[in-house]
DNA sequence: GATCCGTGGCA
DNA sequence: TTGCCAAGGAT
């Protein structure tokens, strides 16, 4: 059920009117993907700025295009320096889409992002929404994005209390967003004002309905319970898993081996992976060297909450044993690399993962004391 | 349609 | 501690 945004009924400026007005004057204009309409670089945002916020995206936006500075950069570029990149923004099969969606602009485009929603909505990684947001950003195109800041607005603004979890509600939805829409001249400012609303005055928990553009005329304020909106059955269960994981050094190299292309963090390098540690202990048990058990430690999913158990193991100098070290390492991971510490960062590493070997000198402090017989 | 895919911040 | 989720998309 949709009880009417007031504004248009009673003949006062339009929703969008007031968006672009407010836009203009009180929104964000000095983020660094504002500052151009290079496709490109609108769509770099975008991409980065899927399910993540600002202020984790601004880092890794200037990084990405110094070492990338146009598509053909990134088309032509190894996708190892691009997870590289990308390592620690999460949502990994982003920077994969991201790599195969310039090489098919280069290869399918002439090295141009079309110019219309529909066809850009065609390539790796970019789905509705976001085909939409670079439409508008770039092009002035007439049509509506519809993200988690927009689902906000536009539900509490309208009134809007139909479970998003159903599709055929969402679908509803997405219309009403193209009928609220400004002629092609606000464009820019529409599509940039919803989301600085969302972001800033119309947030999930407490929304500064005070300062908003849309004032008495948004339903969820008349009602006066703007926190219910969206409404969005979840069934989030958390699940848990645990990784057991081979921490295997030589000298100064550590030896890294690529994940598998599915699952979670897809293509990233990480530490060799066991279903056990006992099946982890059987094939280090005839390495010479040392092996430690080192503190299990959690990292958090949205999913899935991950037990990582790190066991390391420094493989003793020795002519002969390196070599059927390094045998049975490249028969064991065809892909697996000895990689010098100082190099770490060439690689994508998984969050915990780097977090783990840059605490390398905490650990092996920690350790000692293990060794020594202390309490931790 | 349901599930999967990261990370960090916040209450 | 736990839940929630942010400029979503692919399968």
């Amino acid at each position: 059920m949709v009880a009417e945004y007031t504004g248009l009924a009673a003949g006062g400026p339009s929703l969008a009117e007031r968006v672009v007005a407010w836009q203009r004057q009180h929104g964000r204009h000095a983020l660094p993907w504002q500052q151009t309409r290079d496709p490109y670089r609108v769509w770099l945002s975008e991409i980065m700025l899927q399910q993540t916020q600002v202020s984790t995206v601004l880092g890794y936006y200037e990084r990405f295009l110094e070492r990338f500075p146009d598509v053909a950069a990134l088309a032509a570029a190894p996708i190892d320096d691009v997870l590289a990149l990308w390592a620690g923004l999460g949502y990994y099969s982003r920077a994969r889409n991201l790599h195969r969606c310039a090489q098919a602009v280069v290869a399918d485009h002439g090295g141009a992002f079309p110019h219309n929603a529909q066809t850009l909505a065609t390539l790796p990684g970019i789905g509705r929404s976001t085909a939409a947001a670079i439409a508008a950003f770039c092009f002035d195109e007439r049509v509506a994005i519809l993200d988690g800041n927009v689902k906000r607005v536009l539900t509490r603004a309208l009134g809007f209390g139909d479970d998003l979890a159903v599709a055929r509600h969402e679908k509803q939805l997405w219309a009403l967003a193209e009928g609220l829409l400004p002629d092609s001249e606000g464009m820019v400012a529409y599509t940039q004002g919803l989301m600085d609303l969302g972001a800033t005055l119309c947030s999930q928990r407490s929304p500064r309905c005070n300062a908003c553009p849309l004032g008495g005329e948004c339903v969820a304020k008349q009602q006066g319970r703007p926190e219910d909106y969206p409404v969005k059955t979840r069934k989030l269960k958390r699940s848990r898993r645990q990784l057991v994981l081979l921490w295997l050094a030589r000298g100064d190299f550590i030896w890294l081996v690529r994940r598998p292309t599915t699952g979670i963090w897809a293509g990233l390098w990480s530490l060799p992976e066991f279903d056990s540690v006992e099946a982890l202990e059987d094939a280090v048990a005839g390495w010479p060297g040392s092996t430690q058990a080192l503190p299990t430690f959690t990292h958090v999913l949205t999913h899935l909450d991950l037990s990582l158990e790190p066991v390391r193991h420094q493989l003793a100098d020795g002519a002969n044993a390196n070599a059927n070290a390094d045998a049975e390492l490249g028969s064991r991971w065809p892909e697996g690399q000895w990689v010098a510490y100082r190099d770490l960062a060439r690689h994508g590493l998984p969050a915990p993962i780097a977090k783990l070997l840059g605490r390398s000198d905490e650990l092996f402090a920690a350790q000692e004391f293990v060794d020594q017989g202390e309490p931790l």
